[in-house]
DNA sequence: ACGTCGGGTTTGGTATACCGCTAATACGCC
DNA sequence: GGCGTATTAGCGGTATACCAAACCCGACGT
């Protein structure tokens, strides 16, 4: 399946290249985000750069602010709060649905997913480890075999990499994932759910702790 | 400052007028949309029609084909059950954390909405009944208190509307709302969600139904 | 010191043009 | 006459230029 791309518009190798940009730090949150600025700085003209940053907002990265120039987004305990609660409704269906839909395939692609994952993790490859992860997270999703729950991961991806990208323990993080995992392969859905909640307040507990460091 | 509201770019009034077309049949499912035509149409240039059509796409109700024009998106049943599925799990946090943060206004604001479909449902204004039974949700999730659970509800907004226009008993459905309305009122966590299982059963049992019907 | 006003800036929008790919049509071959 | 292929018309993606409305910020006046 993978083929049939092979084409690739400008705008979204620009989205591409702001979202990294945000996420990665390079764009700090509440700086401006000017069009034409962007258009001259990524060697396109305004339209590309319209349509990424529309995206962008979409995503929750970016806040417009009409008439005037968007900023990098801030995000608030209130945002992460917020994801969690969703994410804990979301991904209790996701993995309940990926430990009944699961195919052999599928299964083994999640197993690689991990095992880089986990070797990552010890290896202490933040950069890698996180990208792990989101793909785990991806993969669990396409097991799901629900056409709109993808839509929506695409949609909160960007956030979750956000998320992530606060957590420190990454180790404990892979390790919740091959819990997950074995808890798929056995189709053990009281078990996934268990592992689930508890891996959201993982997630959240980490977040918490970052922001009021961070606030200091 | 205190005029912030009372501006409404053109893209947003396209994309209104584009997406009632389209969920009031006007535009079939499969139809083409050009954008050249689309701004003939509508007298405004390709740009605010581009925005339309995006924003369109994230609702689910375009699909864009690469390089060629985009079409009007043709649920399956497969659409449908994902959606359902999807809504078990967003509807039944959307309702619990409702219950448990509703505000005196917002109650009020609810309680209105239920009156609003109660009374047409029982005149047999369509119509007015799915426009308030879409307000019912809107503002259930306001009481929800999530930001993100908005965003997530205005993107499966048109969806819901799809689902509801093919949903005959919209007595039935504001009874149900009205069972809803009363165990929010009452903080009766366990009912809500019991009930919204048993109103997403109802919505899935319909629409399999029409599509049914539709096929012969 | 503080509020107000105005100019520069930025966005949203329109018009126009061009390129490369898609798809529909017409042609030619069998 | 039917079918596969080549030509062509059409469409989306992008670039450029320009305008109006609204915002930001600093300068000015009180």
């Amino acid at each position: 399946m993978a083929g049939s791309e092979g084409f690739e518009p400008e705008s979204d190798r620009v989205t591409r290249q702001l979202r990294d940009d945000i996420l990665d730090g390079v764009r700090r949150p509440g700086s401006k985000l000017v069009e034409r600025e962007l258009a001259a700085e990524l060697g396109v003209s305004r339209l590309p750069i319209r349509d990424a940053l529309k995206a962008l907002v979409t995503e929750g990265l970016v806040t417009p602010r009409p008439r005037t120039w968007a900023v990098v987004r801030e995000f608030s305990p209130t945002d992460v709060s917020d994801l969690g609660e969703v994410r804990s409704a979301l991904e209790t269906l996701t993995f309940r649905l990926a430990a009944q839909r699961r195919t052999r395939a599928g299964l083994e692609k999640l197993r690689a997913d991990l095992d880089a994952e986990l070797e990552a993790a010890q290896r202490g490859d933040a950069v890698q480890a996180r990208r792990a992860a989101a793909d785990f997270h991806e993969t669990v999703t396409s097991l799901a075999a629900n056409e709109l729950l993808s839509e929506l991961e695409r949609t909160l991806r960007s956030r979750m990499r956000w998320l992530l990208s606060r957590h420190d323990d990454l180790l404990g993080v892979a390790r919740e994932h091959e819990n997950l995992y074995d808890a798929i392969v056995a189709r053990d859905v009281p078990r996934v759910e268990e592992l689930v909640l508890k891996h959201l307040e993982m997630g959240r507990s980490a977040a918490a702790a970052h922001l009021r460091s961070s606030k200091e």
